[in-house]
RNA sequence: GCCGCCAUCGUCUAGUGGUCUAGGACAUCGGGUUCUCAUCCCGAAAAUCACGGGUUCGAGUCCCGUUGGCGGCACCA
């Protein structure tokens, strides 16, 4: 029987981590959690002149984000510079590493082959020991360089599998050959292929948002990202597309991802996104997006207030995609419209007639029995466009523009009874005042 | 250049020698529902399984080669 599963997601802090990465990251917790084994978190902050300081609070908001907890407390390299000195010393008075200018190198195999079984797809990946040249271990500054450092880690935390990119597929004989120099057993390991931009490179910052919470300020939730990244490379045996965090930790196996690199398409993503969101809970999606509204307007949010989103989510939970399109999608209730002649033009292509149009909807309007009803709202002006020969279309789009200047919003009557009467005919009266104007 | 990984519709993929004249999802296009946009429903187009050789009665599936893509070859990780 296997030892306990213990697996470990060891960024460097160099940015914010992307989702290239955090798919790994992701990988490593579903396959430490299906076997109920430990997920660790490890920084390896061995370059300074690389490090950016923000990237701590990076790699742990993207991975709270996500959903994805560590299990032990976090592990950072900085803090353990003598461990490595210690181990690279002992390696160079046992004769298997040597000094050069400073810096502390490996003395690699150079006769047979080297060769491991790859979890993923489980294949041998072989290289010849001649092609494995010494390499530095411990720099000159004293800290260890990630082949060293990595190593002696993964051994001290008792990693079982070693999970990451197939970036490091090349350097991988020279860590078997430290754990052999140490006597220590070798981990498994496990190479997760890359995500490729849509021009087939490598994923990278000339891309656009490439960071896990670049697609957080973006409007995507977290559930609906991990669902997409977990799908580029591993289809579940059940088959199924939508699924949860738990779902996936049940049928998650190393052995079923897929050994091509895949490209990230974030169109797809954005269905997803829409299948989350229209499946969520208004009262969670209410919190969800005011969260969000307050995050990207860092606080200054005025509206829409609680009341005001109870009115406007059901009306656009199956029109946005993302939680940023509530801004374009709603504005228009809380903020002065701005009108423009050729979008009126678009709905009824004479000018004169547009006008003379509003002025009666308008006292058809005022003479409506307030409050209005939406049915009698929608029946008197059925009839009024019938009378004026418009289409149905034609009716409501001109009230649409007039009331809130776009083509495109969520349906109208809903819209008119959150605007209120007053504001409503206030709309249309500035609307006509508009087309007088420019009209004349 | 050397070494390694990879190769099914535009994209993510199913497929583990015969049931594949290759299935699903996204995207695209067409239609229906409809006050706009969406949602929802129906339908279409889209892969000679990169190419060439084998092995086999039979290959998308196994083997070899070629081509292409990607990665590594740092006192970066």
């Amino acid at each position: 029987m296997a030892e306990e599963v213990r697996v470990r997601y060891a960024p460097s802090p160099t940015g914010n981590p992307h989702v290239g990465n955090m798919r790994t990251a992701l990988f490593t917790y579903l396959f430490a959690k299906h076997n109920r084994g430990k997920f660790l978190l490890r920084i390896e902050d061995t370059d300074k002149k690389r490090e950016v300081e923000e990237s701590y609070s990076a790699i742990y908001d993207s991975l709270k984000w996500l959903g994805l907890s560590w299990d032990e407390k976090v592990i950072l390299q900085s803090e353990r510079l003598d461990i490595y000195k210690e181990h690279a010393l002992q390696l160079l008075n046992s004769d298997k590493a040597y000094q050069q200018e400073e810096a502390i190198f490996f003395k690699t195999k150079k006769e047979g082959s080297t060769s491991w079984i790859d979890l993923v797809g489980n294949k041998s990946i072989k290289f010849e020991n001649r092609q494995v040249e010494d390499f530095v271990i411990l720099k000159s500054d004293e800290y260890p360089t990630y082949h060293l450092a990595s190593v002696v880690d993964d051994h001290l935390m008792n990693i079982s599998h070693v999970t990451r990119g197939e970036d490091w597929i090349s350097s991988t004989p020279k860590h078997i050959m430290l754990y052999e120099s140490f006597g220590w057993d070798i981990p498994q390991f496990a190479h997760s292929p890359n995500i490729l931009a849509t021009d087939r490179s490598k994923l990278s910052k000339r891309h656009g948002s490439i960071g896990v919470l670049d697609y957080k300020r973006d409007g995507f939730l977290p559930e609906a990202l991990i669902n997409f990244l977990v799908l580029l490379g591993w289809t579940p045996p059940s088959g199924k597309e939508i699924l949860t965090l738990s779902e996936m930790i049940e049928e998650f196996d190393l052995k079923d991802l897929n050994t091509a690199p895949a490209i990230f398409d974030v169109r797809k993503l954005e269905w997803m996104n829409g299948e989350y969101i229209r499946k969520t809970q208004n009262s969670k999606l209410k919190t969800q997006i005011l969260e969000y509204l307050k995050d990207i307007s860092q606080g200054k949010l005025e509206h829409p207030a609680d009341e005001e989103l109870d009115k406007v989510i059901p009306l656009v939970k199956e029109r946005i995609k993302k939680l940023s399109d509530f801004i374009p999608l709603t504005d228009f209730l809380w903020e002065k419209p701005e009108y423009e002649q050729e979008v009126f033009e678009k709905v009824v292509k004479k000018r004169l007639d547009i006008v003379k149009l509003l002025k009666e909807m308008l006292e058809v309007m005022e003479k409506m029995e307030k409050p209005w009803k939406a049915d009698m709202f929608e029946k008197t002006f059925r009839q009024f466009g019938e009378s004026h020969g418009l289409s149905a279309t034609q009716t409501f789009q001109l009230i649409r523009v007039a009331i809130s200047g776009q083509l495109v919003s969520p349906p109208l009557f809903e819209s008119v009874k959150i605007l209120g009467e007053e504001e409503t005919l206030k709309r249309a009266n500035e609307a006509l005042a508009y087309l007088e104007k420019s009209s004349s």
